[in-house]
DNA sequence: CTTAATGCAAACCGTTTGCATTTCA
DNA sequence: TGAAATGCAAACGGTTTGCATTAAG
């Protein structure tokens, strides 16, 4: 499984900075590397306090989050929530983006090569020495073009 | 001028809904309608508290922000760096995206026909009705690349 | 033992809200 | 005069920090 190989690469980048383990940073390495799309905060500290055992401080989520995104093990997805996702970084053919429920909240990842290709085309003629980029469409789900929630608006 | 007519389709969209007209909100619509790129609210509470005259609160920034979002006269652009920004919604072939320095925060706006085309392509394949979208290039500015700031980080 | 990892609670800060006051039509 | 617009200050909520405690090596 995908997630597994990330978990290993994750301890063996902490392991090399001289890092301890500590069994809530693995606890969360487990959660990520089940994932394949992007967490808040809040939704790792509940799934690691439910079934999977290993309640984890809100304060160690964020800490761990924020060790993990400086190691480029994690990256941040801002997709207009008002809450910052988190996803792990994916070798090259599970880079995806994401597509939004603006009524519902409901997030989606996708990935599109033609997309891709422009934008690797684009980002060499950019005023800018391009690291990384972030694709989210907006719109209606297909429950939420059926069922419209009349008062979400975020 | 482009934000001259923006200003009066803002005007009439908001007198068309049986609006009152206000001096917060005038000296905030002459404000986005000369500006071509998105400000964050505290940036537009301090331009308009500086020489443009006409101090506003903060709380009447947010507050017509907002509603004009409703009105889908201005759109949230948010660009991973905690803050909100903002920019008036403008006709076709203003359409842009940001570059964003994840060094200095800077923030430049762009445009590519190209990526265009693959998002409108795209958008018909997707599981989702997409109303809109967003990307944004990070990476280091010119500048940042000969003097990096080793501490910024965000 | 020495240093990293973690939890708890308090601090932060951008944003939102409640309420009294002013302004527009 | 009645509804909308605005300012002020307090409330909110996601995130960060300080500090004391626990645990890895």
């Amino acid at each position: 499984m995908k997630g597994g190989e990330w978990v290993n690469r994750a301890e063996a980048a902490l392991a090399a900075t001289g890092r301890k383990r500590g069994g809530a940073r693995s606890a969360l390495l487990e959660l990520l590397g089940s994932e394949t799309c992007a967490l808040t905060a809040i939704e790792i500290e509940d799934a690691l306090r439910g079934a999977a055992g290993r309640p984890v401080s809100r304060a160690s989520v964020y800490r761990i989050l924020d060790e993990l995104e400086r190691l480029g093990l994690v990256q941040r997805v801002e997709i207009g929530q008002t809450m910052v996702r988190y996803e792990r970084v994916c070798d090259h053919d599970e880079h995806h983006h994401h597509l939004v429920c603006d009524e519902c909240g409901l997030v989606i990842p996708f990935s599109d090569p033609a997309l891709e290709r422009a934008i690797s085309n684009l980002s060499g003629r950019v005023p800018l020495a391009v690291s990384e980029h972030e694709i989210v469409l907006h719109g209606a789900c297909a429950d939420c073009q059926i069922h419209p929630v009349v008062s979400a608006r975020r």
